[in-house]
DNA sequence: TTGAACATGGCAAACGTTTGCCTAAACTGT
DNA sequence: ACAGTTTAGGCAAACGTTTGCCATGTTCAA
């Protein structure tokens, strides 16, 4: 055990309600008390001592000695499937601003996409006494089951809740996918585009299919003679799925004049399999994407693409937290979407 | 109030020394013992009934209650300045995968560059117990150099200790940022440019600094004759610094044949830049940039970059973190770098 | 037979906080 | 003057863990 940790006593930096008790000749309760703005229950005099001493100390209470004894930790964990995916990124980030605001800490904990990892995760946290759990993307996790079982408050983003249905569905932070897929069709019919596809990769998230049988349905439902193509492409992330789907496309049957990449790394994949096969984009195929990377508006102009509001995520997540805390959760929030033409 | 806090001993999820003990008929302090390996102070018999029972209910210490009786906490606080930047994201996310292998879990602020911020953090952490940190791109703030005072295990990743130089630099992760530059350098010259120009931002870190110092040493030296020209742009993120930058270039004195963008989001920048003023990338203007972002080799193939491999850091940082733990720092890691052509 | 060594395991303090309950003293109304 | 109430604040338990020290009981050697 090293000094800093065996010792930390010593420095000033830690200073606890005894020492603040033991300065001001009063009792360690009425410290507490006081810090905690419980001012009826000491005399005046006292309180302004004691209010002296801990601002001049700059006593802080510890949130260790406060979550054992059953309070609150002011920690909320969040579990998200990877962190590289700049959409990932985005989430966390609001929402890490978002829970300060809130007066919480985030742990931000990277599941990989495995229930395994999910479920290490889930205990860990809870064993931390986290307020509340944050759940992307998430997977069916054992562990999960029992969290939402036990009612503990977590709120899901991206993918509803894998244990909804029995229990009401839980707290749901996202979009309306299926509008985004039709959304997308619109905008490929308004350029034109006769031969439509779309690409996806070979196991189907909810989400991902949510996209896909919008993007379908709407455009069976305003061209009932056209036939989409479809081709799915397998890999360790949407780049890699959608360049192999992009591969399978063209090798089937050549370019298609638009298709839908239903994430915008799925369409990177694709821009990278029509410069090595000779694909000219946009003008012979017309990508289109879901989710608007913010790096599109400055290194991908041949990429339209529906815009998430990622960065909008945080705030509606925190207030779906706090109302589950509350008992007052009002269902999902899907947040508006819009296409971005480029 | 809510009951998953209060009367959380009711679920079975949390089952504590003192379930144990009572179930096995010993005291806590034996079951205290048998579970932290201590075999060797109570009978076999005794041993075996625990380490069944353990078994059994899943017992697993609880964080909290470890971390107040002043042993460990299994915690490290990672400070990064902005997770939008996917050089941070490629970070974090490998430094979580090193530290959790390491058997510890990582939690991830935001400091947004904001020295307030960062203070506020490290406050929160060290009141955790956090038993380390890492500190990405620091910038100077109280707290840090009380942290560096007191001898707190910290490693510094991108940017070095900006206190170091009293107390001996400390742990640093990085790489040689100077030589980056002069990679960069020949990297241009290689490809015959004649009028070089360097962008930057208006603020530099010390890291920008010595990459472009590295970029035009080495250009003066091979070439003593040749001028370069220079530019800085301001704005909240690189993105819109190399945007700025680049249109004060090309309207001080026409588009430069080649450019070292000290961070790939500035080479960015510059893109959209040459798109709206016609310059023709990489034909006319060829840009090197320093990062080499994973999302380059799909989507940006007129950027050639010296890679940084942010992937590896995370083992690296986990090393630092025991090293200096356990007394045995050997000083600075620094990693290395290559060129990508595209 | 007696002392020492060893085996086994419990007690209690400590970490920092919160809070129900208790105890004085002071004050109020009659 | 006395009962009742308010004011001011302390005591101690509880959260879960670790660990130094103490207390038995057994074994062993001289």
């Amino acid at each position: 055990m090293e000094w800093w940790v065996s010792d930390r006593r010593r420095e000033p930096g830690q200073i606890s309600l005894a020492d603040i008790a033991a300065e001001a000749g009063v009792s360690v309760s009425t410290v507490s008390r006081i810090a905690n703005g419980d001012l009826g229950r000491a005399s005046a005099s006292t309180v302004a001592k004691v209010q002296r001493l801990i601002a001049e100390r700059g006593y802080r209470p510890n949130p260790v000695g406060r979550s054992l004894r059953g309070g609150e930790s002011r920690l909320v964990a969040m579990l998200a499937p990877n962190l590289d995916n700049p959409a990932m990124a985005a989430i966390a980030a609001s929402t890490e601003a978002a829970l300060r605001a809130a007066g919480y800490v985030m742990v931000l904990c990277d599941t990989h996409d495995r229930p395994d990892l999910q479920d290490e995760y889930l205990r860990a946290m809870r064993s931390r006494f986290a307020e509340g759990f944050i759940l992307v993307s998430a997977v069916a996790s054992a562990e999960l089951e029992a969290s939402v079982k036990r009612g503990e408050p977590v709120v899901f983003v991206n993918r509803r809740n894998p244990y909804g249905d029995p229990y009401g569905g839980g707290a749901f932070v996202g979009i309306d996918n299926r509008k985004a897929g039709a959304d997308a069709a619109d905008y490929l019919l308004d350029c034109g585009v006769r031969a439509p596809a779309v690409i996806h990769p070979a196991e189907l998230s909810s989400t991902i299919r949510e996209r896909v049988e919008g993007f379908i349905d709407r455009l069976r439902e305003k061209r009932p003679d056209m036939t989409v193509r479809r081709a799915e492409g397998a890999g360790a992330n949407h780049l890699d799925c959608g360049y192999a789907a992009a591969l399978s496309l063209v090798a089937a049957g050549g370019w298609p004049d638009g298709v839908l990449c239903p994430s915008d790394l799925m369409a990177y994949g694709l821009f990278r399999a029509a410069g090595e096969r000779g694909g000219r984009i946009p003008d012979d195929c017309r990508p289109v994407g879901i989710d608007d990377n913010d790096l599109n508006a400055w290194i991908a102009p041949w990429l339209s693409s529906v815009k998430i509001p990622y960065r909008a995520f945080g705030e509606q997540v925190v207030a779906c937290l706090l109302a589950l805390r509350a008992g007052t959760l009002d269902g999902e929030v899907l947040l508006g979407h819009e296409l971005v033409r480029r």
